[in-house]
DNA sequence: AATAATTTTTAGCCTAACCTAAATTTATTT
DNA sequence: AAATAAATTTAGGTTAGGCTAAAAATTATT
């Protein structure tokens, strides 16, 4: 049998909470991420403990199973193959296709998700620079390194974002940093680490610290 | 708010079922589509009413109300439109997408439906031959002749089909009798009616009353 | 170390969408 | 026109996944 919708989006929850802190999953964390009460919490965890797909001991948190981190990478793929698809071949723009794909993401069938990877020629990562896990629930590690912790004229690439919300990612668009923009550091504002920054288009911005901070970046061997 | 899945079925269930008779859509007609049990369908009746999507009086059957009529026309575009995108766009087999674009029915975005629709360059028909409802629910009427009514050395052409079944479906594909193929009814056999027929493929074969009930053929202009 | 604050769980309720068993209405036979 | 059969509805129950209010456990503060 399959997971229900409510099943698949506690797992993915706490996969990626995981991802944030392993040994501190706690059900207020998921409470915020979707939008529930703690009780309702409380006993899903219950039930995802005895389909065996989460550990959990009470007051003491949660984590994944191997069988519920499988479901929970099934899922993310899912979700970043729509994603990817949506913003390719619909030409939606990259702060749209989340809620759209937070609805496809529970499709059932193996094959479609296969034609579609194909379709799209085995992405390795979604619009927004996140590694969509392969067939086999296999993912790519990034290296995680944010705007901010750049040093004053450094290059970097522009490689992904840590916000996925809408108004973040309009606000990148509307400043022309997107996904493979190079940027040089020109200087950092002492007083609010504020940023000065010169892109490849020869565009100099100042963006906040804040928004520095949600910026993934690689470094760039010169 | 959106319809549920459980709403959406029952409305586009009902809708079906009017096109066959619209003044006899019983209880246990629904039952047998939905496969659920009649009081299910019995109380679901009761729901459609009070949400003004059908008018209903007990034991005296259903119909559906104008808006009840446009969510099941969206729906039925829904279906259709996906059915087509997996067929031409990832090469699935005609009897291989009916059980996907049930799912993908529900995925609420008018806007994905939108893109869709012009990503597929606004079809008119499905895999199947059947007519998909346009964004205003307008929805072409077919001249609905079936291969069973055709007299001997006429010719016609393979529009569409009623019986969806996988089953079905397959046995066409086996026999080489797929939409836009020419076919002239050669003899039809005075004791079980079953049809000699001979395709654009030059293929002489066999099919029985049954089969050429559920081909839906145009007249050619000779 | 005791108290206060916070987090989490338990207890008990609700709704949607299903079910079975029994009652009722309609349709069909005799 | 009765009697029987079939279709449909009502009554009452279940499960998934939510909720609130109250109790219990953990964590933080004095």
């Amino acid at each position: 049998m399959s997971n229900s919708k409510a099943e698949e989006d506690y797992l993915k929850a706490i996969y990626k909470l995981s991802k944030l802190d392993p040994n501190n999953v706690s059900t207020n964390s998921i409470v915020e991420i979707l939008d529930v009460k703690p009780p309702t919490v409380s006993n899903m965890l219950q039930k995802l403990k005895e389909k065996n797909f989460a550990q959990y001991t009470r007051y003491k948190g949660v984590s994944l199973t191997k069988s519920g981190e499988e479901i929970a990478l099934k899922v993310i793929r899912k979700h970043r193959l729509w994603e990817t698809f949506l913003v390719e071949k619909f030409d939606f723009n990259w702060d749209e296709v989340h809620v759209i794909a937070e609805q496809l993401e529970h499709v059932d069938s193996p094959e479609l998700i296969n034609r579609l990877d194909k379709f799209l020629d085995f992405p390795q990562f979604d619009p927004h620079g996140d590694p969509i896990p392969d067939k086999n629930g296999e993912i790519k590690k990034r290296y995680e390194k944010t705007l901010d912790n750049v040093k004053t004229s450094e290059h970097v690439l522009m490689v992904g974002v840590k916000d996925h919300s809408s108004d973040f990612l309009k606000y990148l668009e509307r400043m022309n940093l997107n996904l493979g923009v190079k940027i040089e550091v020109v200087e950092i504002t002492s007083y609010d680490k504020s940023l000065l920054i010169r892109t490849n288009q020869n565009k100099e911005i100042t963006i906040s610290n804040q928004v520095a901070k949600n910026i993934l970046i690689n470094s760039i061997l010169k």
